[in-house]
DNA sequence: GCTTGACCTCAAGTTGGCTTGAAGTCGTAC
DNA sequence: GTACGACTTCAAGCCAACTTGAGGTCAAGC
């Protein structure tokens, strides 16, 4: 129950088989043997794509993803970089938080345009005020985002 | 005051002008006129920009940002799917959250591998449970994130 | 032993989000 | 009135992250 082959670990990760080979190909992932042509997977590979998706969701960079913690999860990054990687993930926490108030104004508020609420101004001012100049990529193409979006 | 031109919006901003002109080509913003060739933007588009840029950190593309909000605030989406997009920020964040403390349990832990370290595994596995078939596209992105940095 | 179907490889295509480059246009300062 | 430099347009290019397609392989079931 160590092994799994490509389609079950596309099945149950739900990361389709082409995007599994193209992991193994960038280095994200790992397949341990054959079987004839097929890839067999250790069962942790599943854990390593929740990670992966994890990341993405977070808007990091495949890239980025593989440095934070290696292909077998050790990571190549010293860790105090890792700390302010952290850091910036909070940051990120609190744009959110401002993004999720916004459109739940957004979704109350019956002014005409949202540009010309004071209620909503004052939630982007607050916003942008905290704000810091963009050290991360694009995010997606991150990037990419999105990736990626 | 209530007017500039690119070049003080992008300065302003941060955001280039081949940005922003890209910007107003898909119809995130717009330009109230022209001063010879260069356009002239109002004020406001700096607070949309914020807008846009929040939309981007959260994870969401720019054909998403603009239904959200519309071009000029206006939101092109009915209440409940607004109120829907909130609840995935909420959930972004939790995410975030993981992503954060598995960041900083890496930065602390001295297990060569954290796959294998069970602390780590744990962190991991609740995340995994609460997860949900992704419904939002790449991110990132840029792939952002596409990112293509 | 042959068919089936899930896998394989490799190259090329796609999408999103920009950037770059060539060639041209203006307003301002001199 | 001309030189400058910041803008303009338009087409093409670029990167990440995949996906698609053609043509091939292989093990398991019949």
């Amino acid at each position: 129950m160590g092994m799994m082959d490509i389609g079950e670990v596309a099945e149950r990760s739900g990361v389709p088989p082409s995007t599994l080979r193209y992991y193994e190909e960038v280095g994200l992932i790992r397949s341990i043997s054959r079987h004839g042509l097929r890839r067999q997977f250790d069962a942790d590979v599943l854990l390593t794509l929740s990670l992966i998706e994890l990341g993405k969701t977070a808007g990091f960079s495949l890239t980025e993803i593989a440095g934070m913690f290696g292909k077998d999860g050790r990571p190549d990054i010293p860790r105090d970089q890792l700390r302010a990687k952290a850091d910036d993930l909070q940051r990120q926490m609190l744009d959110l938080r401002v993004l999720r108030d916004a459109l739940r104004h957004v979704a109350e508020c019956p002014a005409p345009s949202h540009l010309e609420c004071p209620t909503f101004r004052k939630l982007l001012k607050a916003a942008t005020r905290r704000r810091i100049p963009r050290s991360r990529s694009r995010i997606g193409h991150q990037g990419g985002q999105r990736p990626g979006k």
